[in-house]
DNA sequence: GTCTATAAATGGATAGAC
DNA sequence: GTCTATCCATTTATAGAC
């Protein structure tokens, strides 16, 4: 990009406290909700002024946007590694299934992170076109493993996508750290493929 | 309980004012949300000075006690009137049909309430034990008539709950003011009863 | 790049006059 | 029962010294 040493170390240093704050803050939302998110005690995790913050972020909505982005990666890294089993490969049925499972176990373990990515309950936040794209991305691939069951039918996808989405939100407000909901996933999923007529799926190669 | 004309009038118009500062807080959290309710805006709605307030409510979570209460009452009220018809008592499966449609739809005409009564978004709020105990009956007598679908498996219930909750979420954070969840509650119940085999149903008397 | 100082707004709650 | 006055805490954000 510059070419310039110094300047790529420069760059680079702040990169690495840009992180540090965006950690400090997943913490702090991961401990006390989402809306408690201050710049203040935001600092304070970090080891700084709570107003140096801005030194590396115009606003608190920016912070909030990098969570957005992070939580959108590692949604990716989680549907990645979880559909990456070769077995997999010719099987979307399988697919679905494991796909069902690591969704609603990744919003079950991080409440908040459920809540920003899925729910958007936060007040006065919304995403920046990068970030909005990443998330785009991120739910039009799972959306299209899942449409490989029921190709004729985008309603499908939507029943799919309401169910593993009630399951997660039961099993957090209903029963925190608990698996009252979760254990239902593949009683879930049986139910959702008993439900799409075999006639509509695309049959393997 | 007085037998006091002049008192009963003074706790008459006490009750009125109440009322009158509960509608004016509904009406300012489904314009702006739970959070941003705040005692100045409500004084000024309900014409007084914040303040004033707190003649009739001893802290703002009292309010949002009272929109807990208000919003579980309004959700018994619902539930009843729908399932009161009475070709309904000799058809459970009708019955559970009529229940489904109605959840959804009472979640999603306001979000706001969703939230307050079913997802437990707000900060520091706690029920207070008489609005708990409502809201507990309220959703134990929903449970038991979908609970005669499926009598010897609570996990059914459960299934259920997660199935409505889910079209409910969706809707309210994908496509609000649509319908695009919303039109999948039939399939949705022939699904989930589809998924309860018949012979673990009780059956018609 | 981090600090101090400070602006400017907001919000919950109490005291006491009327 | 409603008001004024006020306290106190919190928070986002900016300006400018170092």
């Amino acid at each position: 990009m510059s070419g310039n040493p110094i300047n790529d170390r420069r760059t680079r240093r702040r990169q690495e406290t840009r992180s540090e704050i965006v950690a400090a803050a997943q913490e702090i939302v991961r401990e006390r909700g989402l809306a408690a998110l201050s710049m203040r005690d935001l600092g304070e995790r970090v080891g700084m002024r709570g107003q140096s913050i801005y030194s590396y972020f115009a606003s608190k909505n920016e912070i909030y946007d990098a969570l957005f982005l992070d939580g959108y990666q590692e949604f990716i890294a989680w549907m990645d590694a979880a559909t990456s089993d070769p077995e997999l490969a010719d099987d979307p049925t399988q697919t679905a299934r494991v796909m069902a499972h690591t969704y609603v176990e990744f919003c079950t373990t991080e409440p908040v992170r459920y809540q920003l990515l899925f729910q958007r309950t936060i007040p006065g936040f919304e995403p920046s076109s990068q970030s909005y794209d990443v998330a785009v991305q991120a739910l039009d691939r799972a959306r299209e493993q899942l449409a490989r069951l029921g190709a004729h039918d985008p309603e499908v996808v939507d029943l799919w996508t309401a169910v593993l989405t009630g399951l997660a939100a039961q099993q957090i407000s209903n029963d925190p750290g608990g698996d009252r909901w979760k254990r239902l996933v593949d009683r879930a999923v049986d139910m959702l493929l008993a439900s799409t007529p075999t006639d509509t799926r695309i049959e393997k190669p």
